[in-house]
DNA sequence: TAAAAGTAGTTCGGTACCGAACGAATGTGG
DNA sequence: CCACATTCGTTCGGTACCGAACTACTTTTA
């Protein structure tokens, strides 16, 4: 007997979620938003940090320091105005990171000749070493995650999750 | 005709999905894997940072701050332990945040009679009055990052994810 | 009953991250 | 040409957040 779930087994709810709605219960909230969204945190937030922990950190990455690894070696070079949008994160935030970045020589910086305001990013040769070698194990990081779900599941997930950002956006 | 969409049309993939594809695409990588466990982060990034901007900034509360006074509020007290893992928090963390939100006098701290190490945390009258106006806002924001997908859909994700973060415990 | 082991919360050093203000480079209208 | 607005990236001030070391208290054990 094992406690593997199959994909039409049902995580129930929380007990977290159970109180809220006891809490709650009379009032007229919505509760289905609610727990869709405030899954969104938990998961995001316990996967960012088990990645950080368990993957990351031999390689001296941040989750953000990865993720522009990552877009980098995706897309050979980058304006940093478009990094940051593919990041998620704030310009000033993405200088910081890319300050770090280039002191450890994973990235380099050069400015456009067509446009001296605007910097090309791209990665160095280590950088390149270093996503490679660090890919691979994220990635299948990312199938223990999903472990117990279908290939379907994880589709319908991505897609309800687009449809989420979307709106968001 | 409207941009709405169903809650059985898909949103398709990002571009960003399709470049990584396009680049990657003769190597044996979990892409399903991938496509869900990256838009968690999307999404989470993304409304995190909208929910600061529209419903928490005007009462001066972060995203953490905010789901500290939740959590509070739903329970009615709590030790710091308990309360900074049901946040997604380490301890030290939760330390510097209740000292703005004790600062601010939205939380009290109390020692308890029974064991002097441990610290019992709860909302003051004015934590209170907060956090009762300013969830109704948060729900109402968290239906609007969820319109379009149907109460179906919103359990499916919410269960989805649920499977994925306890993965990730 | 006193030393050792364990546990709860805080402190500390450091990175990540944001928004706003800034300065330099570019485009535009007169 | 030259103000002017625009648009880059950076800087700045501040909070959030982590893990590890620390302090204070409690429990175990011998």
């Amino acid at each position: 007997m094992s406690s593997e779930k199959t994909s039409t087994e049902s995580a129930w709810l929380l007990d977290a979620e159970r109180d809220v709605q006891k809490r709650l219960g009379d009032e007229a909230f919505d509760f289905r938003s609610l727990d869709a969204i405030a899954n969104i945190y938990r998961a995001a937030a316990a996967i960012r940090r088990r990645a950080e922990g368990e993957v990351l950190a031999p390689y001296g990455l941040s989750f953000g320091a990865f993720t522009i690894l990552w877009v980098l070696w995706i897309w050979d070079d980058m304006e940093t105005a478009q990094l940051a949008q593919e990041c998620n994160l704030a310009k000033g935030t993405l200088t910081g990171m890319l300050n770090t970045l280039e002191k450890n020589d994973l990235v380099e910086r050069h400015r456009m000749d067509s446009d001296m305001r605007r910097m090309m990013v791209s990665l160095t040769a280590e950088g390149t070493k270093t996503i490679a070698e660090v890919f691979p194990k994220f990635n299948a990081f990312e199938g223990e995650m999903s472990a117990g779900l279908t290939s379907a599941d994880k589709q319908q997930l991505a897609d309800l999750l687009r449809r989420v950002t979307k709106n968001a956006g």
